[in-house]
Formats: structure tokens, sequence, C-alpha cells
DNA sequence: GATAAGATGTTA
DNA sequence: AACATCTTATCA
């Protein structure tokens, strides 16, 4: 099915967050291809506490900023990576937080942020690399089409700022959603 | 330079 | 509820 190109990320991350969930994701490593369908994402935007752009430009956020269609990974907590994918035009700051995966390849331990990073061996390496590509080590394509009464729109998690905010989405009764 | 906080996960 | 563990941003 078809790789979701830059125009698919090139829009409001709202809506990109949204229509992530059912999308497979594939990560190149050592030659095998491991995948999953995308079952959990945050976003978040500029005029968003919580989002590390939220304060402007800095090394880190940097990234943030620049064209729709690129990962952005960061280190949280000394030991884990979370994945994201940037949204909105470029100069404009926006990323969606992939926070659980259902496996298609053989995987386990993808129901959080920090675990499927681990699992998919995702690291800063790949800070910015573009996701749009028909070779590109991380790619996303269409592959389940979940209803819109399926989906969950709930508050993010582990944040302390913009607690309130309804920018998690799940898909419902999925096993594979993060705990609490 | 120092310091505090952090988009997490595991263990108890 | 504690903690593992270290990057990042901010301030001096």
């Amino acid at each position: 099915m078809g790789i979701l190109a830059k125009n698919f990320f090139n829009r409001n991350t709202l809506e990109v967050a949204r229509e992530l969930l059912g999308c497979k994701l594939s990560r190149k490593f050592n030659g095998k291809v491991l995948s999953g369908v995308i079952v959990e994402t945050e976003a978040y935007t500029r005029d968003d506490p919580a989002c590390h752009a939220f304060n402007g430009k800095t090394p880190r956020s940097l990234t943030l900023f620049k064209q729709p269609g690129i990962a952005y990974v960061y280190m949280i907590y000394g030991m884990y990576h979370c994945l994201n994918f940037v949204t909105e035009p470029e100069d404009t700051a926006g990323a969606v937080l992939i926070r659980a995966l259902e496996p298609i390849s053989p995987l386990e331990n993808t129901n959080g942020p920090g675990k499927l990073c681990r699992e998919m061996n995702i690291t800063r390496e790949l800070n910015e690399v573009d996701i749009t590509g028909e070779n590109s080590v991380i790619r996303v394509e269409n592959h389940l089409k979940v209803p819109a009464k399926n989906i969950i729109t709930t508050t993010r998690i582990g944040i302390k700022k913009a607690v309130d905010f309804p920018w998690r989405f799940y898909i419902k009764d999925n096993l594979f959603v993060s705990k609490k």
C-alpha cells in the first residue's frame, strides 16, 4: 500500500496524529524489516506548553521546525528514546509521538514509546532521517482504516504541563496500547 | 560550571 | 512509591 508522503505530514498535527492510527510503521535494521501497526499517538504543537519547541529554537528543538516527514528522536530520562514524526510546514514546529505498536513482524514490548524504540533499535542516530522515501530506514504506509468511532481521544501521558489537552489518540480495545 | 526537570519503564 | 540514569535547558 502507499507510503505516506511529505504532504501527509505537512498538515495540522492533530489530524496527522489521528490518521496515523492504523498505519504500518517499518524499520529497516541489519537487513531485516521490523514492522507494526501504529495504535497510539500523541500530538505536540507550537502553542503547546508541553512541546519541546514551546520556548523556541534550541539545539534539540530545531528538528521540530524542519521539514515535515522527518523523524524526531530524543532521549528521555537518560535511558529511553522516543520516536516522533515532524509535522506542519517548515518553520512551524509540530510532531506526533508514536506511543505504541501492534506487532506485525515478530516483536515484543512495543506498548510504550521507550519500549518500541528499544525493540526496533531506534536511537538518536535516526534523528532527522527522511521517512517518506521508498528506501528510508523508517517509513510509514497506509494499512488499516480505523473507523472514527474506534478512535479514543484522551489527555496525554507523563507530562506536567498542558495536562488537560486532549491530544492523545488510540485505537479502542487494542491490546497493545500503553498502560497508565 | 551547576542544577533541576524530564513526552519512561521496572520493581516493590 | 522509589529509582535507574543522563541529556537538555537555563542561569551564573
